[in-house]
DNA sequence: CGAGGGTTTGAAGTGCATCAAATAGTGTGG
DNA sequence: CCACACTATTTGATGCACTTCAAACCCTCG
């Protein structure tokens, strides 16, 4: 008897082409793992034998540097697959895992993975569109970084954290706090609060505390979406 | 009676476990391209019906703003193939392509291509391969652009262009011309120059035009790569 | 030899990082 | 429910890195 029930990895669009035996199987050696806020799951140092589901919480994936400087690789939440990228490089993963903040995550084995893959042509075509996802998104970012400044970068941070198809007056929440955020798109918690305060100035936004109320989306896409290229307007990529 | 010998392909990695009725089909769809310097072969605004592969010269694959701007994703030489993932992408890719110098391409229809992959595990696997071995890339690149500064970007281009185990002096051709590098890094040309005199006062290294001469790769790898992590230091991603 | 693009240099401005310190916010134990 | 400790956030002052604009130089190629 597994800890858990293979409904609930059923229901997670990773595995959904995943075959009943392998889903049987994952769940029996399926690992449930608490996490403290900044502690960490693995490092790019060690070897992989296991990728995650994240159940609770955020989990930040990073790349650090000698001297300590991080790189925020991507921030995930619950039902979010990582580190299965492994089966591709060796056993290797070319970034760390850290609790962002108090989180709950699922490990299993990737050679039940790899076995699976190998079989299930369905599967391995999920894994190429989300590769592609992924691949698009890292484009994106570093266009972001190299032709926005910092209140753009935000801006369309936000833009992605909403449905564009609303109008009027719209409140968003941070997934996160600020400082995370801003490590998320490439600056310092200062340079961000700067930013923020900038963006007020240039079009009508209210901040209180993670939520921030934007009376036209028109406004912010006009300012921040003017430095973008191919995803323009800056949205959620999910197809 | 096809434009190309199949052999021609057979050879190029991409191809290598495509079937023989696939790698016939493709011989005979086969375009050859030439371009001029700066000339563009397709636009991100375009439907993707083909996917390429160089032969001769280089390619720029970019994204570009409303204004102008624009963020080089790659620059590719003969034997690679790009566009191909406009397979995963509802027959669109994210960047334009153009000649950055004198160049061939040949095209080849995309949905030949897919008609193998459905049915060919091996090729799935090749393609995954790339695929995170570019996301690699890609999250390397972002690290660079956000922790390192001009000088050590260029230190680390230079790394990723030679054989690391070589020892003693070492002579670097630029592939292409300083502009592009440093489009390729993300800085203005100006500040490429700038960068590169700095490296030059901290290490002993020689310009003459686009070859670049190297007393010691341990002392550049100490400069530039003191804000690399995980792939350290500097070197060409191939497995 | 001359035209044009690639490259370098100079001068000035801008944006972000850094360091320091104040302020706001959150969770904990009493 | 309050006080304290700790963390997150903001603000100020300053410096550095890169960009921008302008102009000179150099190299190549017709």
């Amino acid at each position: 008897m597994s800890i858990i029930k293979s409904n609930t990895l059923k229901n997670i669009p990773f595995f959904k082409n995943c075959s009943d035996k392998t889903i049987e199987a994952l769940s029996d050696q399926a690992q449930i793992i608490d996490l403290e806020k900044g502690s960490m799951l693995f490092s790019n140092k060690d070897k992989a034998e296991r990728f995650y589901l994240v159940t609770k919480g955020w989990i930040k994936l990073y790349r650090e540097t000698i001297d300590g400087a991080q790189s925020v690789v991507d921030i995930l939440n619950a039902n979010n697959v990582f580190g299965e990228v492994a089966l591709f490089q060796n056993d290797t993963t070319s970034f760390s895992a850290e609790a962002a903040e108090r989180a709950q995550v699922m490990s299993f084995p990737l050679c039940i993975l790899k076995k699976e893959i190998e079989n299930n042509s369905n599967l391995t075509m999920d894994m190429m569109l989300s590769m592609t996802r992924h691949a698009r998104q890292q484009d994106q970012e570093i266009e972001n970084r190299t032709l926005k400044n910092a209140s753009q970068r935000i801006g369309c941070f936000l833009l992605r954290l909403v449905d564009q198809r609303k109008t009027g007056e719209i409140v968003i929440k941070l997934p996160y706090d600020k400082t995370l955020v801003a490590a998320r798109l490439g600056m310092q918690p200062e340079t961000f609060s700067r930013a923020l305060n900038k963006l007020k100035d240039q079009i009508d936004l209210h901040v209180v505390g993670r939520e921030i109320r934007i009376l036209s989306l028109q406004d912010l896409t006009k300012y921040a979406c003017s430095a973008c290229s191919s995803e323009f307007p800056c949205h959620d990529i999910k197809s």
